[in-house]
DNA sequence: TTTTTTGCAAAACCTTTGCAGTTGG
DNA sequence: CCAACTGCAAAGGTTTTGCAAAAAA
């Protein structure tokens, strides 16, 4: 068993654990004003473009206002705005690849992620369609898994079935 | 289920799938030259530093010799060489957290890694350690899974022990 | 000799930080 | 009023790219 140890900065929410309970705009805005935060013009665009966006979204896309659906605010304002509400446990953040970190609230679900390598498909699952998954890796490494902050990559039901199927050349996508 | 698609570059070895048998330098080499590539001072560096280094590096410290127990070599054709080699099979990176991605020969065995996002520590096992794990996912999602390129997330047995055995406060590192 | 590869410099990309001015409570 | 927050600008860390010079085959 080989056992190493690289420079580490917590990925997950840092001060507490617990995401807030915010199925909706409004109630992750009274949960940000419980939690002491000012609800700032800048802070609320950025809750409401995560709860608008179908999907996580980058910072990028939150500053430019979803392209254009909402206002556009700041870039730096935006990532501090993430990295705040991140700490409150109102947001999350993902890395479905090798871009930018994507982010959603956290009050919608504690999605996981499904990534195909090949295509690029990215399916987002309950937990509790992981949870028999995670329970063997518990049994068998004693280890706790998640998968909502990196995803389980590999390759999709299709991209599969046609490697195997008929020994296709040179499928890939471009790296 | 939830379905998108984001900008996707292939993280995986692209070109071909097949990882090549190089268990040793030499070995590495000579799959080089027979992939009709030239082995180039850098080149051959580049492979010296991961066969020397025990467990994957950043591409910074490939640069340094390996913190100067090879010569150096320029940052930008150690990258270049990396992609090169990864193109062909005899090298492979991983995401282990946040910072910069880590490099491996291929040829070693194709390591997964737990991550534990508490304490950071990195536990690399065989692959066959995991198969009931990728065996149950493909059950399950249809998804054919590896863990070689982001890691199982997640707390660490120690880590785990420590939350749920006296609900400790704020043990969390900074973020 | 010819094509690949290098080394340097510069840029690109994503994210963080410093700071003076603004604003929410 | 005053601490919290903003917007801008600049920097930081990682990775990529352009190009003329060097080196492998």
């Amino acid at each position: 068993m080989i056992k190493l140890q690289l420079r580490h900065d917590g990925m997950t929410a840092p001060g507490k654990g617990p995401r807030l309970d915010a199925p909706d705009l409004d109630s992750a805005v009274h949960a940000l004003r419980a939690s002491g935060l000012r609800v700032s013009a800048a802070r609320r665009l950025v809750l409401e473009a995560l709860y608008a966006a179908d999907g996580p979204v980058t910072a990028e896309m939150v500053a430019s206002g979803l392209d254009g659906r909402l206002p556009r605010s700041d870039i730096a304002s935006v990532y501090r705005n993430l990295e705040t509400l991140e700490e409150v446990g109102l947001v999350r953040h993902v890395h479905l690849g090798h871009g930018p970190g994507v982010y959603e609230p956290a009050g919608t679900g504690e999605h996981e992620y499904l990534v195909c390598d090949a295509c690029g498909a990215v399916r987002a699952v309950e937990p509790d369609e992981t949870a028999p998954v995670r329970a063997l890796i518990q049994q068998r490494f004693g280890h706790e898994a998640s998968f909502s902050h990196f995803p389980i990559l590999g390759l999709c039901a299709k991209c599969a079935r046609q490697r195997s199927g008929h020994a296709k050349t040179g499928k890939e996508t471009r790296t």
